[in-house]
DNA sequence: CGGGATCCAAGTGTGGATCCAC
DNA sequence: GTGGATCCACACTTGGATCCCG
């Protein structure tokens, strides 16, 4: 394989995914780097991303789409779950920005959250700390859509924090709300700004959020599939 | 001066940014740039936008401001104008983007065209080309408001150009309409696409484009204050 | 000649996430 | 443990304009 074709073709079908998921299960991201021109970081503080970007390519999402799904004609995101060595996730995953500009849809059935999260292939890699980044490996996907209390519990949460977004309570908003679903700051660092919506309408500068899925419902998800 | 306080700090009134402005007149692009870090580009082809950015350092704008005047707490624009050997303007004025997103105000008094015109510092440069881009002098600056009569036919080129956009004529538009104020593409290339609204306000893709000053308005406002 | 095409820089936003002080 | 802070890549947009062929 040559640097032009270091990008694989997008999968046909579910299934196809699937199968290429399954078959880089227990590899290293030093061996799948090695064949996807994909240069190791430094370390793992510059490059937080990387494995996920890499874990991209090697299945054939399109890269850098525009607030598309990974794999656009399947209509799946995909997520790295990075796991501590007892076997629970590491870190909360993100889902996407929270609109604090006065656009978000006014229902859950045609949110962002519920949109990006109604098919996920989840690809668990191991992420000890002990172990470093290019010696990390790659466990079993998991091609995932809510199951039904899931989905009831996110959409609890996040028509409790909506509402404190369209309410102008973006200043008050705290990671200490949701059981499964919170909204944490998402920017370069403390001191970008947003346009958002405050008290009465006025318009205010404010940290720019996430969406980000607590481990607590990650782990759940892998319970239900690995038990 | 070292690389640190290579940019000027922003004038306090518009009489000290007309003095600083005046103090300038007569000087090369080069004798600019030694004193503001400022490394000259390899052709004018490369860096179109070098002698503005130039200058902007040089008279203290607020560098790289976004949807800001210039010179913010002045409410004025900065221009430069590329100057023939016969001293007439060798190019239109780029002024800002067209919204052709549905977002445009509807009057003339509230839209971005006759805010950025407000208040505008001109910048003659050398602009023949058989003067290579170092060796080009600065002439001497002009702080102007649109006079009454030139203000009326901008409105009258803005109402006529903005009525097409709102009827949904994007891709009708033509840099042969407006006798002072036209519409032309504003982008990377012919491929770029940004959203618009079409007929029956149905969503399309089309080019970005811009409102620009033909060159007939720039020379008459030359004429005006040097004749 | 001038309408349509193009060039560069820098900031912003989104998408990929993990870091780290309390 | 975890809420708040931060890191990289890259597409897009805006702001600075001039190029160039019919």
């Amino acid at each position: 394989m040559n640097e032009a074709t270091a990008v694989a073709a997008p999968p046909a079908s579910e299934a196809e995914l699937l199968t290429r998921a399954h078959a880089i299960a227990g590899l290293s991201l030093t061996e799948l780097s090695e064949a996807f021109d994909t240069p190791l970081p430094a370390d793992t503080r510059s490059g937080k991303g990387w494995s996920g970007q890499l874990l991209e390519r090697v299945l054939g999402a399109t890269a850098g789409a525009l607030a598309e799904p990974d794999f656009q004609a399947l209509g799946v995101e995909m997520k790295t779950l990075p796991l501590a060595a007892s076997g629970r996730p590491r870190e909360s995953t993100y889902v996407c920005t929270v609109p604090l500009d006065g656009s978000a849809e006014p229902r859950w059935e045609d949110s962002w959250v519920r949109r990006k999260l109604a098919r996920v292939l989840w690809l668990p890699v191991e992420g000890d700390p002990s172990i470093p980044l290019p010696h990390r490996r790659v466990g079993t996907a998991i091609l995932w859509s809510p199951e039904a209390d899931l989905e009831a519990a996110l959409r609890t949460d996040w028509e409790e924090l909506m509402e404190r977004v369209v309410m102008g309570e973006v200043d008050e908003l705290s990671a200490h709300l949701g059981s499964y679903l919170q909204i944490r700051p998402k920017a370069a660092d403390g001191r970008a700004l947003t346009r958002g919506v405050g008290h009465d309408g006025a318009p205010v500068l404010t940290l720019p959020r996430g969406f980000y899925l607590r481990t607590a419902f990650t782990d759940e998800i892998l319970r239900r599939h690995y038990l």
